[in-house]
DNA sequence: CATTACCTGCAA
DNA sequence: TTGCAGGTAATG
């Protein structure tokens, strides 16, 4: 489920397991473990410790090391997965790995419908795979002429522009609807056909989303939850997703599905706009 | 490009 | 019982 936001929030409260030591690990679903290594993970990462937490795209990057001897971690949560640093009180349903450290503290990856993706190997080898090659700019960072450039060159919607990881990274469907209704465009709208003022609206937009789930410490909807139990509050702030009526001007939202995915947006705010319309504003003006 | 499959629990 | 869920890879 997490988008970047929560990834985000995810790695900095990660980042407290930092100079751990890995006294043992255990996981029932080794299936789901990508090793690039010819050891067995358990054995091959037994007393590295933790050396970096990062975030690439919607992944948690885990660096770990032993005497020198770098390798990395990688963690997808998609849709249920969630990370939980061990704790009395939390429930321990769908845990499907588990690293104990020296302090016997404990982190466990918890994963109800197990499509979670784990990599390990070498860092380049991890970096290598194909969700992270084919991975587009982080889109908390890139730039407004680089993103002009992606959008710009699309033939698609909007939309199914926004959800693909190649394009940009760490947008997923609620960050999309609140920066699309932000910027009023239509999730229909044919990438391409978005004239540079548009662009740029949707550009700043995207950045006041993200910024605006990381402040509020991200979505907390169905099960999802920082490592250490606590919700975000980004889901009490929504101006589109999953609401009934437009936050600005009070309209029904309507949901239709792009790219298989329910998208929300307000009919009378984000107005599917006329090309051949549109092309002759565009040369009344220039 | 848009659909479908992956997997499971939960709400309608 | 059906459809839906914040994601991605594989398939027409």
């Amino acid at each position: 489920m997490p988008e970047l936001p929560e990834v985000e929030i995810t790695k900095e409260k990660l980042k407290k397991l930092i100079n751990k030591k890995i006294i043992a690990s255990w996981t029932d679903l080794p299936k789901a473990i990508l090793n690039l290594k010819k050891n067995s993970i358990s054995k091959d990462i037994l007393n590295q410790k933790i050396k970096d937490i990062k975030r690439k795209g919607k992944a948690v990057l885990i660096y770990l090391e032993k005497n020198k001897n770098e390798t990395l971690l990688a963690i997808h949560q998609r849709m249920s997965g969630r990370f939980i640093i061990k704790n009395k009180n939390e429930k321990t349903k769908y845990v499907h790995l588990k690293i104990l450290f020296n302090d016997k503290s404990e982190l466990w990856f918890e994963d109800q419908r197990k499509f979670g993706t784990i990599w390990y190997g070498s860092e380049k080898d991890v970096l290598n795979q194909k969700y992270f090659k084919n991975l587009g700019k982080d889109a908390h960072n890139i730039n407004f002429n680089d993103f002009y450039k992606i959008i710009s060159a699309k033939n698609a919607s909007i939309k199914s522009v926004l959800l693909n990881q190649k394009n940009l990274s760490g947008l997923g469907n609620a960050y999309s609807d609140e920066a699309l209704w932000l910027s009023k465009i239509h999730p229909k709208q044919i990438a391409k056909n978005l004239n540079k003022n548009e662009i740029k609206k949707l550009w700043k937009a995207i950045k006041i989303v993200l910024n605006k789930g990381i402040k509020l410490q991200g979505i907390s909807m169905r099960n999802w939850l920082h490592p250490d139990g606590e919700k975000g509050k980004m889901q009490e702030d929504f101006n589109v997703y999953q609401q009934k009526n437009c936050k600005r001007c009070g309209s029904k939202i309507q949901k239709i599905k792009i790219a298989s995915r329910n998208s929300n947006f307000c009919p009378n705010c984000q107005k599917l706009i006329n090309l051949s319309l549109k092309s002759k504003n565009k040369n009344s003006k220039e």
